[in-house]
DNA sequence: TGACCGATGAAT
DNA sequence: TTCATCGGTCAT
């Protein structure tokens, strides 16, 4: 299948992060081509989502490519050290995007491994510094089009919806009553994801 | 110019 | 549970 258009990213963003679970992740570096499959995203829409960096409007520097159109890469710098990877959503003017918090290795795997100092293949995309570690992605990254030759996504058929299970952001509890959206989306019963669901 | 802090990961 | 570590943000 192929490439993802840029009109796959002009939409609800909670409709793209689900949507986007199953779809290829492909990096194509100076040492290797790099697969991933997406098994775990979360929604952050902008204005109106306490937990985003765009709330209310916010408009810096860094959250600029957020303020652009779709299918484009939104990454910064978390806590020092780590890198966090997001796909810009919506118009041009609409500051939402959907983070990339785990991925299942499909090819390139190697280079993975050596990227993030383990061979345990289950650790290497399992969060969302990990995988910007074992894809290559860093701020040098940001504000690359996804419809471009080198980062883009691949499409995939789309899951059945019993196959998708929903939950709570991780790691936001500064953010109000928007701590508890539901905005988190994850294949179910995936052994790739970051943080297991809990059990009722 | 400087203080504060975080969409994490790894070790303990 | 703790802490490493530094750019972005915003208040001086």
């Amino acid at each position: 299948m192929g490439k993802l258009a840029r009109d796959f990213y002009l939409r609800d963003t909670c409709e793209v992060a689900k949507e986007l679970l199953g779809k290829i992740l492909v990096h194509e570096t100076g040492r290797g081509m790099l697969r991933a499959r997406i098994v775990e995203t979360e929604a952050y829409r902008g204005v109106i989502d306490k937990a985003s960096h765009a709330f209310g409007g916010k408009r810096t520097k860094r959250v600029e490519v957020l303020y652009g159109p779709g299918g484009f890469a939104y990454v910064y710098l978390i806590y020092g050290m780590y890198h966090c990877m997001n796909v810009v959503t919506r118009d041009e003017g609409v500051p939402e995007c959907v983070l990339l918090r785990a991925l299942e290795p499909l090819e390139g795997t190697d280079i993975m491994m050596e990227c993030r100092g383990t061979r345990d293949i289950k650790k290497l995309c399992s969060g969302p510094g990990k995988l910007c570690m074992a894809m290559g992605m860093d701020m040098l990254t940001n504000g690359e089009d996804l419809c471009g030759p080198e980062l883009y996504i691949e499409d995939a058929p789309a899951l059945p919806e019993e196959r998708i299970v929903s939950s709570k952001r991780i790691n936001i509890d500064y953010a109000g009553e928007a701590r508890d959206y539901p905005w988190r989306y994850m294949i179910r019963d995936n052994p790739f994801v970051s943080v297991r669901e809990k059990k009722a």
